[in-house]
DNA sequence: CAATAAACGTAACGTTATAACGTTGCATAT
DNA sequence: ATATGCAACGTTATAACGTTACGTTTATTG
């Protein structure tokens, strides 16, 4: 059963995180998994939800003490990696590595490879699509390296917008 | 003492790794240590060693496995971390945050804003600039965001020449 | 040579991630 | 209805990565 072809265009809206609350965002989650054969089982979705209702990257630790303090009940590392590559691998959520964080992603029904703008002041978390720096990476990769692309990671640090502003106030 | 503003050209030699000794390469840091006042004691200049002589990016525990068999005598985490932590903050050094590991730099002598191409087969890494990923991201941050850059990861990972030409043998 | 500061050593600890193994629950086939 | 297979999950322990705290040594400088 042939999928279609179409590559919708990058999303470059900032502000695609705010747009949509997490219910929503987890319901296209769950929608995909179904048409993909995959199950987003209840703890794979409580670690989905956690992570919208967040706002923020959160490392696998905080996930483990929130899920404790949803559930009143202990869980443990593992149970908490499995959902988070189970959500890595369908694409609902990237790992910021300089970070050692998880964040959900916004567009998981399209071709990924986002970058992440990400402030050291209040630990917020952009993410941005930019096929100009996809292609430049590809173009280096393979005219000056011979080297094929499996992943990319690109994190830029720095100060957001409400940050420089307070900061200057 | 204003330093000149030449901002050298950066390098797209993707063969640059290979064609300077480890020694070549420690005796430019400790130059450019001279001229900034700052010093590369001995365990610095073991642990730059090192890194040039490994020819792949290390973990620090492996920094520390190797300094052991160097030294014979033990020698514990801060102790390499600190160095890392020094090495980085001149340049000498680079993190490859996708990997928890440490590879030398190139050029330690220019601004820096390097890509890393990193072979999950062999664990080569390999370092290039390229001004127009670093114009972009610039850019998206600037006028998309209003966000200021502090620093940027770029990794690539894949699969490099040699490996992809051992592969398909 | 004393005063100072930078670098280093050591032990303990904290954080992040995975290995190894057993259990549960559901779907299917007999 | 019983057995079988499989994916997900739980539990314990441990590996891998990184930091804190504190005391000692080593370099530099007045």
């Amino acid at each position: 059963m042939m999928r279609p072809s179409i590559q919708p265009r990058p999303c470059t809206d900032p502000n695609c995180r705010a747009q949509h609350a997490p219910a929503e965002r987890v319901a296209l989650a769950m929608s995909l998994c179904g048409a993909r054969g995959v199950r987003l089982t209840a703890r794979r979705r409580q670690v989905l939800e956690l992570l919208w209702e967040s706002g923020r990257p959160m490392g696998a630790y905080e996930v483990i003490e929130a899920l404790k303090r949803r559930d009143s009940r202990p869980v443990a590392p593992p149970t908490v990696y499995r959902a988070l590559e189970f959500l890595m691998s369908q694409k609902f959520v990237s790992k910021i590595e300089s970070r050692n964080a998880y964040a959900p992603c916004a567009h998981p029904e399209r071709r990924h490879g986002c970058i992440f703008f990400i402030c050291s002041d209040c630990g917020m978390s952009v993410e941005l699509e930019d096929e100009r720096v996809e292609r430049l990476l590809a173009e280096d990769a393979e005219n000056r390296l011979g080297f094929r692309v499996t992943r990319r990671v690109v994190e830029v640090e720095g100060t957001c917008r409400s940050c420089i502003a307070a900061g200057s106030a």
